[in-house]
DNA sequence: ATGGTCGGGCTCCGA
């Protein structure tokens, strides 16, 4: 059984306790991190290292960030998303792990919407989807986790008024998301949890968490030779209920061998 | 009610 799970920590530095603490408690096989926050030379490799996990990042100042983590080898790395040579955003990477095909994806936010960010987050959107169609036409079972900061419907949304403006909710957003889904992929958690909320994210403000104000934007799509091996999936809430937490919480799957 | 709270890195940006 393989252990599947993503997180966007917020900071790869500030989270260093919990991401550790996550990892022994937790056990996943392969993470897939968002918004370490930090240079190469920040990121907590020894302790990741310890916890008995190899690391593949791909890093930018400040902003951004991605990493894979894998209790065994990781090979093949791409270090970017095709389609843009000038973008140099560290929001993508993928790799082969224990004979799977893993990305790990930050989207773009896409806010204030009719601003060159959301046209920023609809064109990786497609950029995302072209590559995502050479990777089922590839046959080997691949994971796109993330955070893709796209609530794929309403029962997505804790309050869809409140969010009508955001760009993680417009049609365009979810058109996007939903042209990849169409092409066959498998998302984890509705396959196995077809209705109700399904958060993984709460805003740090007027205390969304304690009042269950979330949203769903981690997802893990799965490929159809990978959505045949899966087994369970859910959300951890643990590591969000923690002492200056990130605003998501992980996300996971498992796979039979 | 266009606020509220974080993290990074340096007085404001991104989320």
């Amino acid at each position: 059984m393989l252990k599947i799970a993503t997180w966007n920590v917020n900071s790869v530095k500030a989270r260093t306790g919990h991401l550790t603490r996550w990892l022994k408690e937790f056990a996943p096989d392969i993470v897939m991190l968002q918004e370490l926050k930090c240079l190469d030379d920040g990121f907590p490799r020894l302790e990741i290292e310890a916890a008995g996990y190899n690391a593949a990042i791909v890093c930018q100042k400040a902003y951004n960030g991605v990493a894979l983590l894998a209790k065994g080898k990781i090979e093949q790395p791409l270090l970017s998303l095709p389609g843009d040579k000038l973008d140099e955003q560290a929001r993508y990477m993928e790799a082969t792990i224990a004979g799977l095909r893993v990305a790990s994806i930050y989207l773009p936010n896409g806010n204030p919407i009719g601003t060159d960010k959301f046209a920023y987050k609809l064109k990786f959107l497609e950029r995302l989807a072209e590559h995502a169609q050479s990777l089922l036409a590839s046959e080997v079972p691949t994971v796109l986790a993330g955070d893709w900061n796209v609530c794929p419907t309403n029962e997505d949304v804790w309050d869809p008024k409140a969010m009508a403006g955001d760009a993680l909710v417009q049609p365009e957003s979810r058109a996007g998301f939903r042209r990849i889904v169409y092409q066959g992929w498998t998302d984890a958690i509705r396959a196995l949890h077809p209705h109700g909320a399904q958060y993984t994210y709460w805003d740090y403000f007027q205390n969304r968490y304690e009042r269950d104000h979330g949203l769903r934007i981690d997802h893990l799509l799965l490929s159809p030779r990978a959505a045949d091996r899966l087994s369970d999936s859910g959300i951890d809430k643990t590591p969000r209920g923690w002492e200056k937490p990130s605003d998501h919480t992980p996300v996971w799957c498992t796979l039979t061998a």
